[in-house]
RNA sequence: GGGAGGGUAGCGAAGUGGCUAAACGCGGCUGACUGUAACUCAGUUCCUUAACGGUUCGGCAGUUCGAAUCUGCCCCCUCCCA
């Protein structure tokens, strides 16, 4: 018989606060292990991170690992006879599964379209006949490129899968509007999620100890970029049993920390805060200031596979270092820079045209993009034990965007 | 010595009289990427320009209103037979 930690509990201790902000170091206490806060979670949608073993993600002190339900749903009744998604994935920490709500607008409205963070204006829905996911009432209809099958799910199926696949915190179902969504249709969608927000905490009572362990649910606040809906929605959800809530939206830049402290101020204080989707590294010191507590974000592995390597002074194309026998950060303690990989070194294997050259591209470089962010957030977690967030922040921004902030 | 096939932009390779500054691929250069339809995608790549314009398809000379494409000669490469 597995025995679980914590009890097989889910509980949440804020161990200390940024003074006179919304933000906190904490440590979130799940049936598979501890997870400090703040902490990123590395995404492994399919149950395992791109071209990064478990052991590497170990090594990179990576607390825990995100999967989604939409990509594992045909996969989610082999991961419950193999005890669990910790289990069956080899991962055997912290795990959270998305509820496959993003795929509500990366398969429909956003359908071939990016996920901007800055470009307001040039953002166009795609048209509702070319997309390949359609909402209603009920759920969601979509139709699923990869295997080609026509699905749906609604906030029932979304629990049963994830409750299936086992992580140890799930997500409501929610619908991800885009930039380009009217304030009409915002409105709209943000009725529908708060109706299966509480569609999702039925269903997942139903089987949330199916496989042994305690499975705990998160509510996703949406609203777009309105103050009143982002507020009127937090306060509902406050009033829900849920045990900590995701943060979630397709954001401009400049105004996350603002829609952050709306939804934050109106959150139960003593609950966690998963801030989705992002990671650069403003968004996670101002994510963390404003109140969120994790976060995740595909951007760190697929910005190293495309070509771009963060260091202490700002992101670099590794296109542009032929020849070049510097590290790709000399202050980084990432495996990949210890093991002494020059950028010259690291560009020719970019550059090959031999796949298993490519492959150790991606390997190397996601290592070090994961590491990146990750020592940020023990950073930021140690400036905020040690009463100087503010200064790391400020000193941390002014050297990866010197021209920015 | 005889026979056959070729020489197109950085490279490979289409094109075989006007719609061709010349498809496509690679390489090069820019730029994107944030709950992964993403080991991806979008530009750009003869010279010059804000636009215009200029010079090209081994070389030279022709035919033609018009040639990378047709003709003649020359140079070079590959293969086969002696």
């Amino acid at each position: 018989m597995t025995t679980y930690k914590n009890d097989n509990k889910f509980s949440f201790e804020i161990i200390k606060e940024i003074p006179g902000k919304l933000g906190r170091a904490g440590i979130i206490h799940t049936p598979h292990g501890d997870i400090h806060t703040p902490a990123f979670m590395c995404v492994g949608t399919n149950g395992q991170v791109r071209f990064v073993s478990m052991e590497e993600l170990k090594s990179v002190n990576a607390q825990a690992m995100l999967s989604n339900g939409y990509h594992l749903r045909n996969t989610s009744y082999e991961i419950a006879e193999n005890g669990g998604l910790a289990a069956w994935s080899g991962w055997d920490g912290p795990t959270l599964t998305d509820s496959g709500g993003f795929q509500v607008m990366s398969l429909g409205s956003g359908l071939g379209k990016v996920v901007s963070m800055d470009r307001e204006k040039e953002v166009v829905n795609t048209d509702p006949q070319d997309r390949l996911a359609h909402v209603c009432e009920d759920g969601v209809y979509f139709h699923d490129p990869f295997t080609d099958q026509d699905d749906f799910i609604g906030p029932e199926e979304s629990m049963q899968i994830q409750c299936r696949i086992g992580a140890d915190i799930h997500m409501a179902y929610d619908e991800l509007t885009s930039l380009a969504d009217s304030y009409e249709y915002n409105v709209e969608a943000l009725a529908r999620t708060e109706r299966w927000a509480i569609r999702s905490i039925e269903e997942h009572k139903k089987h949330c100890d199916d496989l042994g362990y305690h499975q705990s649910l998160y509510g996703v606040i949406q609203g777009g970029r309105w103050e009143d809906l982002r507020r009127s929605t937090s306060k509902k959800f406050a009033q829900m049993e849920f045990d900590g809530y995701g943060l979630g939206g397709a954001f401009l830049k400049e105004s996350l920390g603002e829609i952050l402290r709306w939804c934050c101020e109106e959150l139960p204080k003593n609950k966690p805060r998963h801030l989705l989707g992002l990671s650069h590294p403003d968004d996670i010191l101002i994510g963390t200031e404003m109140g969120a507590d994790t976060f995740d974000c595909v951007a760190p592995t697929r910005e190293a596979r495309h070509g771009k390597l963060y260091t202490k002074y700002g992101p670099i194309a590794i296109s542009k270092f032929a020849d070049s026998d510097e590290l790709i950060d000399n202050t980084c303690d990432c495996p990949t820079c210890k093991a002494g990989w020059t950028r010259g070194q690291l560009r020719a294997l970019y550059k090959s045209q031999k796949l298993e050259d490519k492959h150790q591209y991606n390997n190397l470089t996601s290592i070090h993009n994961l590491r990146f962010i990750i020592r940020l957030t023990e950073e930021a977690r140690e400036a905020i034990l040690n009463g100087n967030f503010e200064e790391y922040k400020k000193e941390f921004l002014k050297n990866y965007y010197p021209n920015k902030y």
